[in-house]
DNA sequence: GAGCACTGC
């Protein structure tokens, strides 16, 4: 123990000044600087009554300007003048305050605020004035009004005497002088028009010197704001808020309030602000507070703030709403399926799709005054297409007078993306950094990596932390469930409560909490690790000496699959360690439990994925154990086959998963590998935008009149390939109007990345789906399959509706348990996919059924248990159903479609119908049974071929159809393991391919035999046609059609019209006819004139069907009457003259 | 004859 605890002093040393937080704060010395006394640095949280003076003395130059030098005698200068007036500023406030102590009574006060409906109730300003002594250049209270004027006066005489010096400033009054622009330029143009329009003029302005054209347009500004600056110059505002004095004591403790004067300032001086905080600055809480307060939500307009899971949007309104004392209504959520946004909401959290979906409906987002996007850094695709919009809105709505604001929030400092993209924003948003306030985690590295048993490694690891190491939960970051379960299950194993079985119920664990209690106490070390103060910066290699990692560094474990054989690993109850999984698809029961306490006496042990590393947070973790590794799903971008891998996590999601150990004290975190494997990790992980297909974001864009993609201000700009192939698909769909194909090369391959919209499309973007679901959805109307059709897009859409049962099993009983619901759950499968036509739309039909029975008894978690079913997902589907019902009876307002809780089973017409739209709708994800003439190589056997693959798919042994092996199918996606299997299996009929994807065929030519024929239904030429596949050839049966457009169609026509097929009346002069009614076909016709004169009839107004002819003769009745008297002889003309038109 | 991280509309 002794050498452990020199070890552990040692570590202490070497070690603890590199919490992860501070890695990337090279802000700091900035802060020092600036604030003129070194004192302040690092006195964080305590230091309450000091904050006010950092605040008020970071001016506007903090900025992302380029290069920070100290102070320039001039700016000490500057300073020194502003900190004076604050300091007169705090006395007069003082004096003012003590005059409004002689104001009027407090009571009446109130009477006048809620009269001008500015807040409430006495304590509001008492605590004001507690923040706002050292907050001078706001307002005081409402009550002394003189204030006012003074502020904004100083401000922008400040203002204008920096704004010779600083680039940025010169720009600064863009927000507020924009009010007096007058409207004219804002004419009727479509917004997204005028999207189009700015991507296209911007880019051109790229090609220009863009200092030049920024300093110009600096001028104009500096300019108008010399004539119009009094009307722009609103008072400050100060919109009080009735704060609990817990909520207030708690506030002041957070970092971001002291830069609420920064913040504020580069706000209302920016359309554009970046703010960068790490976890606990408090900016997501904050922020809109102060935008609250400054009166940003009083003119109608509302706070609007995203987030990027539905979990944060609800939790940070509920709390803000607390924070403020203010109700739901007036703070509010709206996700996907729910909201309580009221007419009274002035702070609206949502998920960004949710602000994407609105920006369809208003392009200009009238009712907000204020966007934030809140956790830009994790790039989600929604938050980086609506940072690219807003680009666009934000100087278009200030323009047309509108004010608005954005704000984009982050955690990391990577923020070039958007502050560097000039595409983005000509003129760089100004970047304001926040310190957080994090306990410091100390990091230690392997000194070896180990590169296959990673799993075994961080158990081991997990282990010497619970030996030896003081009480502090652990969470255990690994890549995937089955990692998760395997690891839990050795831990549990390692450390039983009962040695014979396996509990993780908190009830059993706490059978015998006062044994558990006493043992902990004598097992566990009284070391605190944290006691050291001196620091050495990393050292990461050396620190497998540093005490747990002492005897070795794991590489000459072989741990295996019989843990249970080293002398490690065995058992040992008397140090229990609570451990419990925690994954995403994990049901929310089981995800419950990390966030109670453990059992007294018990250590938490979360073994987790990466849900723990940003959607949930688990309370009291003071050790971290990272394998350094993710699973991430890759697609290949030609293919579009998918596949799972375990890459090398980012420096920047190492030190996120760091964080989770200091969130409630200080802690550790234990990285596997050695510092020379981080150092290589990439600082970032990419953006998802790169990584996945675009169909659905590019429909989206087109949707708001994008018509060139290529050209929209990503943040980060999709890879060619999947822009091309979106469009592809898009255009395949329907929803793209089909480029030229004739023309100039350049034009040709122009027009192929920007095919506008089409009113289909429209009608699937619509659709908050996918859009080959989107597609399904659209064409669900027919034989009454709206209902099915929907819910058979519901479930593609909800990811893993079945449970796991695949996990590794800790005994014989489990394992048997186990088998025995996987049988069942088999057996389920193979009901509800039924027989007949029923089974062939295959897994789609075992989703139909599942869902169909699971809402037949009520879609309850019992129901589900029993028959394997996410239940999750069963609700998740349930409440997309009822979306998309909505959506389709909002698209066609005679749908008239609602969900069936208790939905009867498809008819067999109807299942076909079903699986002809689900045909239509993956037409491009074809698949046809390997021939045995083209068995080449027997690893072919019941293998598939797919147009865009050389190698074989397979149809996945869990499928309904893996047996079946249809001859051609349709499929979800392809996804790799082992080998190319494809999920969501249909089968289809090959006839029903040349007339559901006739854009996907290549035709011959009308069969000769049966001779083409006219169709009394439709009133058109009709023929057979073979076809074949496009790219892959395959032949497909002859069926019969329309007969392609051309010269011969109106043959053909004319001559079904001499026969008098087209117009029965004519029937009775076939038998008199001049010439052979075929005489049409033959290729000597030119030799008789009369053939000649009814053709050129016929073409001359485009008539080669029944109802063009009609419309003929409404337009002209004569017409055809002196071509068709040429057929017949002389005597009859005068009669068929008297009754024509024929009809 | 089997192996899916995480999200949002």
């Amino acid at each position: 123990m002794g050498r452990l605890r020199k070890k552990h002093n040692w570590k202490g040393r070497q070690q603890n000044t590199h919490p992860v937080t501070a890695a990337e704060n090279q802000q700091s010395d900035v802060v020092v600087e600036l604030s003129g006394s070194a004192i302040l640095k690092g006195v964080d949280d305590s230091n309450v009554l000091v904050l006010p003076a950092s605040k008020a003395k970071k001016p506007k130059v903090e900025y992302s300007a380029p290069q920070k030098k100290p102070l320039s005698k001039k700016q000490r200068k500057n300073l020194e003048k502003v900190l004076e007036q604050k300091e007169k500023k705090a006395h007069r406030a003082g004096i003012l305050n003590k005059l409004a102590e002689v104001q009027l009574p407090e009571s009446e006060l109130k009477l006048l605020y809620t009269t001008s409906k500015l807040g409430t109730g006495d304590k509001l300003y008492q605590a004001k004035e507690s923040v706002g002594e050292g907050q001078n250049d706001r307002p005081a209270p409402l009550k002394i009004s003189s204030l006012r004027g003074v502020n904004s006066r100083r401000k922008r005489r400040r203002e204008d005497e920096e704004g010779s010096e600083s680039g940025e400033e010169v720009s600064s009054e863009e927000g507020t002088s924009s009010a007096c622009d007058s409207s004219s330029e804002a004419g009727e143009a479509g917004a997204g028009d005028e999207v189009s329009d700015g991507v296209a003029s911007g880019e051109k302005e790229n090609q220009e010197e863009e200092g030049r054209v920024d300093m110009k347009e600096g001028g104009e500004k500096e300019g108008e704001r010399a004539t119009c600056g009094k009307e722009a110059r609103q008072p400050a505002v100060f919109v009080p808020v009735d704060r609990s004095p817990e909520i207030q004591e708690a506030r002041l403790k957070l970092p971001v309030l002291a830069e609420e004067q920064v913040i504020m300032e580069a706000v209302r001086e920016n359309e554009c602000v970046v703010l960068c905080g790490e976890t606990g600055s408090g900016k997501t809480t904050q922020v809109p507070q102060f935008l609250y307060e400054a009166g940003y939500a009083r003119a109608g307009g509302i706070i609007g703030v995203t987030e990027p899971r539905r979990v944060a949007a609800v939790s940070m309104s509920h709390r803000v709403a607390k924070e403020m004392n203010l109700s739901t209504g007036v703070v509010s959520y709206q996700i996907r399926y729910e909201g309580n946004v009221t007419k009274d909401t002035k702070i609206k959290f949502m998920t960004d799709g949710v602000l994407l979906k609105e920006i369809q409906k208003d392009f200009l987002l009238q009712k907000y005054s204020v966007i934030i996007i809140d956790e830009a850094h994790e790039r989600s695709v929604y938050t980086d297409i609506l940072i690219g919009l807003l680009s666009r809105i934000v100087p278009l709505r200030n323009k047309k007078g509108l004010p608005m604001k954005l704000l984009i929030m982050s955690a990391t400092l990577r923020v070039e993306d958007f502050t560097e993209n000039k595409r983005l924003f000509r003129i760089p948003p100004p970047v304001i950094k926040v310190e957080a306030r994090q306990f410091p985690v100390t990091v230690h590295f392997n000194k070896r990596t180990p590169m296959e048993d990673y799993t075994g490694e961080a158990f081991r690891k997990t282990c010497k932390i619970h030996r030896m190491l003081p009480p502090g939960g652990i969470l255990v970051f690994l890549t995937g469930q089955a990692e998760v379960h395997s690891t839990c299950w050795r831990l549990r194993k390692a450390f039983p409560y009962r040695p014979n079985k396996q509990h993780t119920d908190p009830e059993i664990w706490s059978e015998d909490p006062r044994k558990a209690k006493r043992k902990k106490t004598v097992s566990l070390p009284r070391i605190d690790l944290d006691n050291y103060s001196a620091q050495p910066v990393d050292e990461g290699d050396e620190d497998r000496q540093a005490g747990i990692d002492d005897d070795d560094d794991g590489s000459d474990l072989e741990l295996g699959d019989h843990p249970e054989e080293t002398g490690q690993e065995k058992a040992d109850p008397s140090i229990p360690l609570y451990v419990l999984p925690l994954y995403s698809l994990l049901s929310s029961e089981q995800q419950a439990k990390v966030f109670r306490p453990p059992p007294p006496g018990a250590r938490l042990c979360v073994v987790a994925t990466n849900v723990a590393e940003t959607s949930l947070t688990i309370p009291g973790i003071k050790y971290v154990v990272d394998c350094g590794r993710v699973k991430k799903r890759f697609y290949d971008k030609v293919t579009g086959v998918s596949s799972f891998k375990v890459t090398w996590t980012s420096q920047a999601s190492a030190n996120q998963r760091a964080g989770r150990a200091g969130r409630t004290e200080p802690g550790h975190c234990y990285r596997i590998y050695s510092s020379a494997v981080f150092s290589d990790f990439s600082p970032f992980s990419e953006a998802e935008i790169t990584r996945r297909p675009v169909d659905d974001l590019v429909l989206q864009m087109k949707d708001l009149n994008i018509d060139k993609v290529v050209n929209f201000p990503f943040p980060t700009t999709p890879s060619a390939e999947a822009l091309v192939s979106a469009e592809q698909l898009l255009i395949s769909l329907g929803a793209l109007e089909e480029p030229p194909r004739q023309g100039r090369m350049v034009d040709m391959e122009r027009a192929r990345l920007s095919c506008p919209i089409t009113p289909l499309g429209r009608a699937m973007a619509a659709f908050p789906v996918a859009p080959r679901y989107a597609k399904m959805l659209a064409l669900g109307r027919q034989q009454d399959c709206m209902p099915y059709v929907i819910t058979v897009v519901a479930t593609m859409t909800v990811r893993e509706i079945f449970e796991e049962l695949d996990r590794p099993v800790s005994n014989e009983e489990e394992r048997s348990r186990l088998a025995e619901r996987k049988a069942g759950a088999a057996q389920r499968r193979r009901l509800w996919a039924g027989q007949g036509q029923s089974l062939l739309l295959g897994d789609l039909m075992v989703m139909l059924g599942a869902v169909g029975a699971c809402e037949f008894a009520g879609c309850t978690p019992e129901f589900c248990e029993k028959n394997s079913l996410r239940y999750k997902a069963m609700l998740e589907i349930r409440r997309l159903r009822g979306q998309l019902t909505n959506a389709v009876n909002a698209v066609c307002s005679d749908a008239g479609v609602c969900v069936d809780g208790k939905m009867v089973p498809p008819t067999e017409t109807q299942v076909v119908c079903l699986r002809q739209i689900v045909l239509a709708g993956l037409g491009d994800h074809l698949a046809r049974r390997i021939q045995a003439e083209e068995l080449l190589d027997p690893k072919w056997r019941n293998g598939y071929k797919t147009p865009l693959l050389d190698e074989p798919v397979f149809i996945h042994p869990s499928s309904v159809l893996h047996k079946t092996l249809p001859d051609f199918v349709v499929y979800q996606e392809v996804m790799e393991t082992t080998k190319m299997y494809m999920r969501g299996v249909c089968a289809v009929q090959a006839d029903w391919i040349p007339k559901l994807l006739p854009q996907y065929c290549h035709f011959s030519g009308p069969d000769p035999s049966p001779a083409p024929w006219f169709c009394p239904i439709s009133g058109t030429v009709k023929c057979h046609q073979q076809s074949t596949f496009f790219r892959v050839g395959w032949k497909l049966p002859s069926v019969e059609m329309d007969h392609p457009e051309g010269l011969e169609r109106y043959k053909l026509f004319s001559k079904f019209l001499l026969e008098g097929q087209v117009c029965p009346k004519l029937q009775q002069h076939s038998t008199c006819l001049l010439s052979s009614p075929s005489t049409m076909l033959k290729t000597w016709a030119k030799l008789q004139p009369r053939t000649e004169a009814l053709l050129g009839a016929l073409v001359s107004e485009k008539v080669d069907n029944r109802d063009a002819l009609q419309a003929a003769w409404t337009k002209n009745a004569k017409f055809l009457l002196s071509a068709y008297c040429q057929w017949i002889p002389e005597s009859l003309h005068q009669k068929v003259t008297k009754s024509w038109p024929p009809v």
